[in-house]
DNA sequence: CCATAGACAGACAGGTTTGTCTGCTAGCGA
DNA sequence: TCGCTAGCAGACAAACCTGTCTGTCTATGG
């Protein structure tokens, strides 16, 4: 208990790492009911035991697991806005570029919180994750319209989370760019409608 | 076979109507896979054989149950377009009054369609039927811009969708009458911005 | 009065799921 | 060399899920 203990909060072993790796990506493909955790042990090449070790219960990886989705779309998103440039009206458009380039990944199955709270019952740690990483966009949405400088910016930021909100759940359907083109350029719309002059 | 079999194809026996009812119920509160069959049976009353009888098949149950949602929602969206009246644009606002009647139900739990869809991979009927639905409505929408007479009806009938599949897709993490609100406004806006002169 | 349809009750089979437990092996620092 | 950590392999228990089957009860129409 000496060089390792510092490490030991940021739980990044590789055999951890390979296990939450196959984990998330069958959870977002198939659905978090639809995979069992022998299906992950043996997909991931590991013992039952060191599974366990690491993770408890399955609901433990299913929490890691989104944590990890979290971590990825919220990257994307920021990204996209950063990409827009350094106006906060542009980077409201800008974030909604995000949606076309997931949407023509395949296997793209549109947001793996929506679909995660479609299984979860309210109250379980599941749908508080989900309502707490809507929030956060949500709120990272506000305050770009606040700097933006827009007459009602809690008004537009739920607007356009709508929007987004809405191609996700239609991306889990068919992942149709056409979707991701409409909200892009409708969230456009409302930018620059809500833009003060 | 004199009588009943004109009402055979309706397929309206009293002992099938409560085993879909309450099987309805369940999967929209609960999710499909959360709930299995020997729940229904205890919850309806009902024998496993008279169960299986009027269902061969779980997933028939399910196909079932996705029929009744699709004609309640629908059905519901008509009637909030038809109380504002006979202007093609003002229904297409008003049909959003279903979705602030719909999340102030308790039990809402947003799109059952859009649930369902996040356990169904693609391919399966259950999946199938969610894009089925969701292609009727936006045609029906679309039918709504047309008639409104706006320029791209494609695009505004795809716009007010995605903020419907919004609307909803956030209920089913909670039930904000707000998120409603905002949704129907924007929508006013669109649909006026779009409106020709 | 009795034959038949439809429903009830519940045992049963076979598969899957989560989670535990026992043993074995390989590396690594003392 | 010893002991500790981390991982592998796989048996096992207990619950649960879908679907089948046997047998009983009751109402209704001929």
């Amino acid at each position: 208990m000496k060089s390792q203990e510092v490490s030991m909060s940021a739980t990044a072993s590789p055999t951890r790492q390979r296990i939450l790796e196959t984990a998330t990506a069958l959870f977002y493909a198939r659905g978090l009911r639809a995979v069992g955790v022998d299906t992950i042990i043996a997909e991931s090449g590991v013992a039952k035991a060191t599974f366990y070790k690491h993770f408890p219960a399955k609901d433990e990886l299913i929490i890691a697991h989104l944590d990890i989705v979290d971590k990825v779309w919220s990257g994307q998103l920021h990204d996209a806005a950063q990409a827009a440039g350094p106006n906060p009206a542009d980077q409201l458009v800008g974030l909604f570029d995000a949606l076309d380039t997931a949407c023509r990944r395949n296997g793209y199955r549109g947001c793996g919180f929506i679909n995660a709270a479609a299984e979860a019952p309210a109250g379980t740690p599941v749908h508080d994750r989900t309502v707490a990483h809507k929030r956060a966009v949500l709120s990272w949405m506000t305050d770009l319209a606040h700097e933006a400088g827009v007459e009602d910016p809690a008004r537009l930021a739920r607007s356009l989370s709508l929007l987004l909100d809405g191609a996700l759940a239609s991306g889990a359907l068919d992942a149709d760019p056409e979707a991701a083109a409409v909200a892009s350029s409708t969230a456009a719309q409302l930018v620059a409608a809500a833009l003060p002059h």
